[in-house]
DNA sequence: GTCTATAAATGGATAGAC
DNA sequence: GTCTATCCATTTATAGAC
């Protein structure tokens, strides 16, 4: 009973559990305050006061406000990233597959959590390169990849004409980020209402599209398959 | 000798002159450090040292750090654009003008000291909104109103179908920004090599004409100019 | 013994006043 | 330039709980 049946974390030999629930506790707290003031704009005592537990508790179980911030950031890009795979989508149409795409990124990135990691890591970025090469590999690549995957299947049964993948993935994302994104990190009004984005994303979809037309009738110029 | 035989400042009429030579060493010593640390990563000490005058005198002529801070971003924005205007392009090819446009824009755009003002920016925009609204409207808003009066232009002689050229502005620059951007705003190692720009400029000028091209033959549909 | 909470202390940095 | 009041990360008692 005292002894975790999913041993886990045992590592430490004898020494005992050190209650999960309190490092959820820390982790969640701490979470809402970086999110919403930063690295520096938060004391930890803050933290452990709005966690419920004391000062000592925090460096018992994180080492340093460092080390602590580094898991949030860890744990908050694969809380808003429910792995990415567009595969399933192979079925639709082009224009209806990057619709169904486009909705849920642009969900993602307006999500106040995701705007607030955006922003905390750019402002950690001066003078911290570290952290924010550890968010961008566990947030951003991953979608990155799976959307050019994705568009490599299209290309290769026919369906578009990508010849540069990676290229069209920046593009791609370049657009439906769009203004509305550089003015939500700069904490700016942006209307993003429902019906502003559904417009948005019908004009960047055809954009694209019209981008990576198949010439009309010779595609024989390409690689057939 | 006492008394500056150098008569630069001698204005000791009404008010006290206030030094402006300290003034503007003050600003330009503040604009470096602000840049590379941010706002709250460096202090007034190191500013007033810096710019070889006392603390004092840093606060009798900017009365706080954030007074400072705003004088700064200010200056920034007048000295990074040196008034856009595109009039001087409408001679041109739409290909050739967005070309020329694009790459003022990517230069200006990957200048060290733009990344480390938007940045900045961003940073400073957790939780202070106001500072961020100074800084897009002396900065970003110039260029993009310059651009849609641009797109405006071409539409009316014909040159190009823009039906919505607020949102074909939004669509422009955001293409161009493009991965790059992003990835150098979080101090994330980016081969902005002029080939690279190069060639990154010419897929989106690409992109953006064929979707703003005229209909071929067949523009009757539209208001006939 | 080990985790924890409370509390106080250390050591350093800083904005702003005089 | 100096002074002061404040704040903060981190450490160090002290004592209770399992």
């Amino acid at each position: 009973m005292r002894f975790s049946m999913k041993a886990q974390h045992d590592a430490r030999c004898a020494g005992r559990p050190k209650d999960l629930s309190k490092r959820s506790a820390i982790l969640s707290a701490a979470r809402r305050h970086f999110m919403r003031h930063g690295f520096s704009g938060i004391s930890m005592d803050a933290i452990a006061s709005s966690a419920g537990v004391s000062k000592l508790t925090v460096y018992s179980h994180f080492g340093s406000k460092e080390g602590l911030f580094k898991e949030v950031i860890r744990d908050e890009c694969t809380r808003l990233l429910p792995q990415e795979n567009f595969d399933s989508l192979l079925g639709l149409s082009p224009r209806e597959a990057l619709m169904t795409i486009g909705v849920r990124f642009l969900d993602l990135l307006f999500q106040p959590d995701s705007l607030a990691l955006h922003r905390v890591m750019i402002s950690e970025a001066i003078g911290n390169p570290k952290i924010s090469e550890l968010f961008y590999e566990a947030g951003p690549a991953h979608v990155k990849n799976a959307f050019t995957s994705f568009l490599q299947a299209l290309h290769d049964r026919g369906a578009l004409l990508v010849e540069q993948p990676e290229h069209a993935t920046q593009h791609f994302f370049s657009l439906l980020k769009g203004e509305m994104h550089s003015l939500a990190l700069l904490s700016l009004p942006v209307s993003a209402t429902p019906e502003a984005l559904r417009g948005h994303l019908e004009d960047v979809v055809s954009i694209f599209l019209r981008a990576c037309a198949i010439p009309a009738a010779a595609a024989g110029v390409d690689r057939p398959s």
